[in-house]
DNA sequence: AATGCTTACCCACAATTCCCCACTAAATGC
DNA sequence: GCATTTAGTGGGGAATTGTGGGTAAGCATT
């Protein structure tokens, strides 16, 4: 499980360091440290998968029926995804498509999500963050 | 897998790089360097197929019963078929007729799809990106 | 046969990426 | 509170990748 935010900075080369906890979820969870970084289809920021996740979100799209809808998706997400094992500081580059895509400058913000990971700029989490807390509000699952 | 997006540019002489990743992918997976370069049926893009899965395709249209649709099929993509080996530096050359039908100039966008890659002018994939932003909103197949 | 054009192949440079080491700051343990 | 470890950041050098250009070979037209 991934859980928690944290925030890192990008250096000039473009590379940022995946917080120890999360390289800590993949060692121990997954015995394999190897993450697939995509567009998010919903809005400007980019998920991370560990490989287990990636192959089964593979899986359901090729048993999911042809639609220009999941043409789209495809285009977003399976052309952009690409695959990192960090360096030996924990880093990974993240190619300038998917820097300008995300509008990441130097502030990013990590964020824990479930079986997930989410990687943000920073001024965009903050604006989204907003948002969800009145979208969420009046939501109640049991609490 | 062809996955990841990578945008080189094309020369004077109307050359343009196969991403290194691609290349790879092709060595390790293929084991033929050898590439079909069709037009793409579903928009002014290019389709790149590795050697055996254009094999497939062909043996897939061969098996199909003949109509006025598959006719026409053929003809965007039978027709304009045509196989490359990329030079030692990894290029090749993309015929008058091609980049004239992708719209192309300098900028290239490749992006992985799957068993195959696609390029397309980047400024054309740009504008396909904003639609199938728009089209994939609420579109969800987990995450 | 000579000319011009296009294509193929080669070399050279520039930019990017990869891999390693070093430093600082924060967290942990005694 | 002090020493030790760990996390995050910066930078250097080597290797890889992308790009431009040059030269020779093939082809068509004249």
């Amino acid at each position: 499980m991934f859980q928690g935010e944290f925030s890192n900075n990008m250096d000039d080369k473009g590379r940022v360091s995946i917080p120890a906890a999360f390289r800590d979820t993949l060692k121990t969870h997954h015995a394999d440290e190897r993450i697939v970084i995509t567009r998010s289809p919903h809005s400007r920021y980019l998920t991370a998968y560990p490989m287990r996740e990636w192959k089964r979100l593979q899986a359901r799209i090729a048993a999911t029926p042809p639609s220009p809808q999941l043409r789209a998706f495809k285009r977003i997400v399976i052309s952009s995804a690409q695959e990192y094992i960090p360096d030996r500081q924990g880093r990974v580059l993240v190619a300038p498509s998917m820097r300008e895509y995300a509008d990441m400058d130097r502030a990013i913000q990590f964020a824990g999500a479930g079986e997930t990971f989410e990687i943000w700029a920073k001024a965009s989490w903050d604006k989204q963050l907003e948002n969800d807390l009145v979208l969420a509000q009046g939501f109640e699952l049991g609490l």
